[in-house]
RNA sequence: GGGCGGGUAGCUCAGUUGGGAGAGCGCAGCCCUUACAAGGCUGAAGUCGCAGGUUCGAUCCCUGUCCCGCCUACCA
């Protein structure tokens, strides 16, 4: 064992990561008869660096798997990332625009090779950075959800559900991003709340007779207005339904029809119904008999349509907004505009306003899915920690709408569906006709250039099927054309046997194959020995923000393809926020670097703080204060090492012996912090088993500084300097202590796992690696000892709390008297007087039953024991009798509380009985005290008088 | 509009069967006591948001109310 430097040096922390895992310690193997417990980390984009919340997700998870493993559970923690469709795809466009280039000219094969390079040069950051922290990964079974396995997995989730009909094609509204040019799911939308104006337009009557006055806060839109809706029971407007106005700048007549979502206290009760741009009036459109028009006015790109007239074709919709309320001005068709917050919606990804845009997608069904979901939580097969999220997952389990699936992007799982332009439509349309395409570039053939069309009309102006997919920019498949789903990529149409196939060009959503994560990563669809054993998994944690985007999906194809939950607990964790509770943000610039914190004060003070931090139910504010505070807690426990091994004796031992060994040597200081020690074990083991990180980091927190530190090493200078100290006590006080240190850093190894194994190490030890040695489980609890150490206690808190309220030096050794109230207490504290002197820097001290207060002493009075300090000379007796009159009030507060309670008739017979004699037992030991302190009072009053 | 969470010491927060209000930091005083001054000892500091109710008893349960934050919605 050789001494150890003065502090420690945290930088050498990624030293001992590299040992375990060349060792292979992260992976289950390492217990191979142990019961499986598993985790799957919720796979960061490859695109992303570590924040905060990776940093705080991460130290929880390695929590849970170090503690397991040590347990001797066949601890698995499977890593990855995902493929961040759309980030990536932006992230490599980006870099491509610095280049004068774009994925247009490079072509789909092309770009996708592009990204791939991305990935392997940059994708691995995350990863690396993650081992900063120390999370024990098996990094071996690592995955990506774009690799073969799970990309085979994608393939075969969504072939069966193509089959079983619950995934499927349609033509709606949705979410559409104009800038990155693809549909997004209803959760990639962030609302806002916007001030915008509320426009009010002036309709006219076909029959001349007036106007309608429509609200609206997108007057560009009024463009492809195809009616004017109101209430059908507003007298307002009864007798106009039916009637007709007719559309300004366009000068299409359209109806006012009456419909019961229209709200008659909002606006003017009449509302513009854009079926093509609004939510709302796609489904009043739809209502409707005939169902009313569609006409999109706004493109794909955010700007305005032929159909939109000659006069906007072409401009941006913000611009054409502009331009409409201005020639509305001119007609004097504006009534007034006022001011009006609503939420808008924006692409998660980019932050543009996304734009209701009516195009064919793929759906998954998701009621059944859903219901399965909700009730594996019902029935309890899933728990939710904290449960005040379930009211949130069953509401938007129960709101749930389908699932839009397909994105318009090149970099992901590329849809396993066919289309056969030979084959014809139920109705005998050829299915090339349907099939529409427009090239991002036009092309030129024979000096004709060619901008788009039908499949069938490019085909028959000689372009080839790869010539017209390498250019397509969209392609617009009808709901008619039968899609051809397969597990394997046909070749001819297994109807006509064409040979010409036009595959799906869209990719599908990240979320899909993160959604299959639990099970694709252990190797579905092939039946794997990993699979067997590590399916389910034990425990998902995550942050609330991903609740619905993964965790609900997890649990919907966990439950569809292995018919089992995903994972027993689904633990969601804080935000991390900034110290003055503000949400970390790039555009805020308050955002703390992870990576910045660890290098300064190290991954293990980090770790702590964040565990300890980590209270059930409310974010988390980040101050560096308390990172260095627990770097503090780290120096303590190094040097409470240092101490323990300087005094270990000329021959230290070479191994650590169990407590049964030594313990009847001990006297009640060791028996009193084994028993403090085991309660610690019990306490951590429930508080990790329910997920109360803080309470677990401050458990051992406080047993090891405040218990361990404070009172046992202080305690054992005594016997270890004492030349009085028996061979026997010596011996069992070095292993003991020995004991403790070793076990208390196993027990603080999960949270702070690189100090613990720099120490460890030091130590006389079995086994490797502190990370693959045993959890400390012991049943050394002693109440006994623990009753009788209560005494020791209050007479060394007694004179130092006369020593300190009286501002005594330390240097100044007092004369000490102490009373005890019983033979016992007098008896354990003869016997263990040496610790008194020793602790409370006591110089002569005395000890009996008969003592009295006398002139001169200062007082402290307890409740086992009353402590004397003559002061002769030095005691200020006016200030002495403050001293004591403030300890009255705070007794007297207390006592007058139990008194009216104890009065309290219906409180001594309703009341527990239990709950009366504890309270009986208080009011005696403070009337006890309250007595001494009088008796104290009136003899200091007495000298007064003197 | 609906829902959820929070309001406890100067600051950040614990407080899980309703039964004597806690921690860390900060602050004040005394100390370089030979593991640690990144430390030790002592101490000051709280109408537990406000108002009702249930109860022998409420920081905890119920109702109302005021702030703060978040989620959600078909707020033209």
């Amino acid at each position: 064992m050789n001494n150890l430097e003065k502090n420690y040096d945290h930088s050498k922390e990624m030293r001992w990561y590299e040992y375990w895992k060349n060792e292979g310690f992260f992976r289950p193997e390492v217990n191979p008869g142990g019961k499986p417990y598993s985790i799957v980390i919720p796979p960061p984009n490859v695109t992303g660096s570590l924040h905060m919340g990776h940093a705080l997700n991460a130290t929880l998870q390695d929590v849970m798997i170090r503690w397991k493993r040590m347990q001797g559970f066949r601890a698995l923690w499977v890593p990855g990332t995902d493929h961040a469709g759309i980030a990536t795809q932006n992230v490599v466009e980006r870099q491509l625009a610095s280049e004068g280039t774009d994925r247009y000219s490079l072509g789909r094969e092309e770009f996708i090779k592009r990204v791939w390079q991305w990935k392997e040069e940059y994708g691995q950051r995350i990863i690396n950075q993650l081992t900063r922290i120390g999370a024990s990964c098996d990094w071996s079974r690592q995955r990506f959800t774009l690799d073969r396995g799970l990309s085979r997995a994608v393939r075969e989730v969504f072939v069966r559900l193509f089959e079983e009909g619950l995934i499927y094609r349609d033509l709606r509204l949705i979410n559409w991003c104009p800038r990155c040019h693809t549909a997004l799911s209803d959760l990639e939308v962030e609302h806002e709340e916007l001030e915008g104006k509320l426009t009010y337009i002036r309709y006219p009557l076909e029959d001349g007779n007036g106007y309608v006055v429509v609200a609206t806060t997108r007057p560009e839109t009024m463009l492809g207005d195809t009616a004017v809706a109101v209430h059908p029971e507003d007298p307002r407007y009864r007798d106009l339904a039916g009637k007709r106005v007719v559309l300004p700048l366009i000068n299409r007549k359209i109806p006012i029809i009456a419909d019961d979502m229209v709200d008659p206290s909002f606006g003017t009760g009449a509302v513009k119904v854009t079926p093509a741009h609004d939510f709302n009036d796609e489904a009043m459109a739809r209502r409707q008999n005939p169902p009313l028009p569609f006409i999109t006015v706004i493109d794909e790109s955010g700007k305005m349509t032929d159909a939109a007239g000659k006069k906007y074709a072409g401009m941006d919709r913000y611009e054409c907004r502009k331009e409409v309320l201005r020639d509305l001005q001119e007609l004097d068709l504006i009534e007034k505009e006022q001011k009006h917050t609503h939420s808008i919606g924006h692409c998660y990804r980019c932050k543009t306003v996304i734009e209701p845009f009516s195009t064919v997608q793929w759906y998954v069904k998701v009621k059944e899915l859903a219901d399965e979901a909700v009730s594996a939580v019902n029935n309890g097969s899933i728990r939710i920690i904290p449960e005040a999220w379930l009211n949130s997952f069953y509401a938007w389990m129960e709101n749930i709408r389908d699932w839009c699936i397909s994105r318009q992007i090149w970099w992901g799982h590329q849809i396993p569906v066919w289309y056969c332009p030979y084959c014809k439509t139920e109705e005998g349309q050829h299915q090339g006709d349907l099939i529409t395409i427009s090239f991002f570039k036009p092309i030129d053939r024979g000096g004709e250039l060619i901008k788009g069309g039908t499949y069938t009309e490019l085909r028959l102006r000689g372009l080839s099927t790869e010539e017209i997919m390498l250019h397509a920019n969209t392609v617009n498949i009808d709901r008619g054309v039968k899609a051809i789903c397969m597990r394997e990529d046909p070749s001819t149409c297994p109807d006509c046997g064409s040979e010409e196939l036009i595959r799906d060009p869209d990719v599908l959503d990240t979320w899909f194959s993160s959604a299959l994560w639990p099970f694709s990563t252990l190797g579905w669809p092939d039946d794997t020995e990993d699979l067997r054993t590590y399916y389910p998994t034990d425990v998902l944690v995550t942050g609330f923000d991903i609740l619905f985007f993964w965790v609900a999906r997890m649990m919907m194809m966990g439950l569809r393809f292995m018919k089992d939950v995903p994972f027993r607990d689904v633990y969601i964790h804080a935000l991390v926020r900034d110290a003055e509770g503000q949400k970390m943000s790039k555009s805020k610039g308050n955002v703390v670097d992870p990576l910045l914190i660890i290098d300064k004060y190290g991954a293990d003070a980090f770790r702590f703080s964040l565990a300890a931090f980590a209270a059930q139910g409310r974010d988390i504010k980040f101050s560096e204060d308390r990172v260095e505070g627990y770097k503090n807690f780290i120096n303590k426990i190094w040097n409470a090492a240092r101490f323990i091994m300087m005094n270990l004796g000329d021959s230290p031992p070479t191994r650590i012996e169990a407590p049964s060994a030594w313990i009847e040597d001990l006297d009640i200081t060791g028996k009193w912090i084994l028993s403090r020690f085991s309660r610690t074990i019990v306490d951590i083991n429930r508080s990790l088993e329910e997920y109360r990180f803080n309470d677990a980091a401050n458990g051992i927190y406080q047993f090891l500084w405040h218990e361990f530190c404070d009172w046992y090493i202080e305690l054992s200078k005594t016997v270890l300097y004492s030349e009085n100290t028996s061979p026997e006590l010596l011996g069992a006080t070095r292993k003991c202590l020995l004991f403790l240190l070793e076990s208390s850093l196993r027990l603080l190894h999960p949270f702070m796992p690189f100090v613990t194994e720099e120490l460890w190490q030091h130590l006389p030890h079995q086994g490797e690696s502190i990370m693959t040695s045993s959890w400390p489980e012991y049943d050394l609890v002693d109440e006994t000892s623990e009753k009788r150490m209560d005494y020791l206690i209050e007479a060394i808190s007694g004179i130092r709390s006369i020593r300190g309220e009286l501002n005594i030096p330390p240097s100044a050794r007092l004369g000490v008297r102490i009373r005890p109230l019983d033979q016992e207490g007098e008896d354990l504290l003869r016997q263990n007087a040496h610790y008194i002197r020793q602790l409370a820097r006591a110089g002569e001290l005395q000890i009996s039953q008969e003592f009295r207060k006398e002139r001169g002493m200062a007082v402290s009075v307890r409740n086992l024991l009353e402590v004397y300090v003559p002061l002769e000379g030095l005691l200020d007796v006016e200030n002495e009798i403050m001293r004591l009159e403030k300890d009255l009030r705070k007794i007297d507060d207390k006592l007058g509380l139990l008194d009216r309670k104890l009065l309290n008739e219906d409180f001594i017979r309703k009341a527990p009985e239990e709950v009366v004699q504890k309270e009986k037992m208080k009011y005696n030991e403070l009337m006890g005290r309250k007595e001494r302190l009088q008796e104290g009072i009136e003899r200091l009053k007495e000298l007064r008088g003197e």
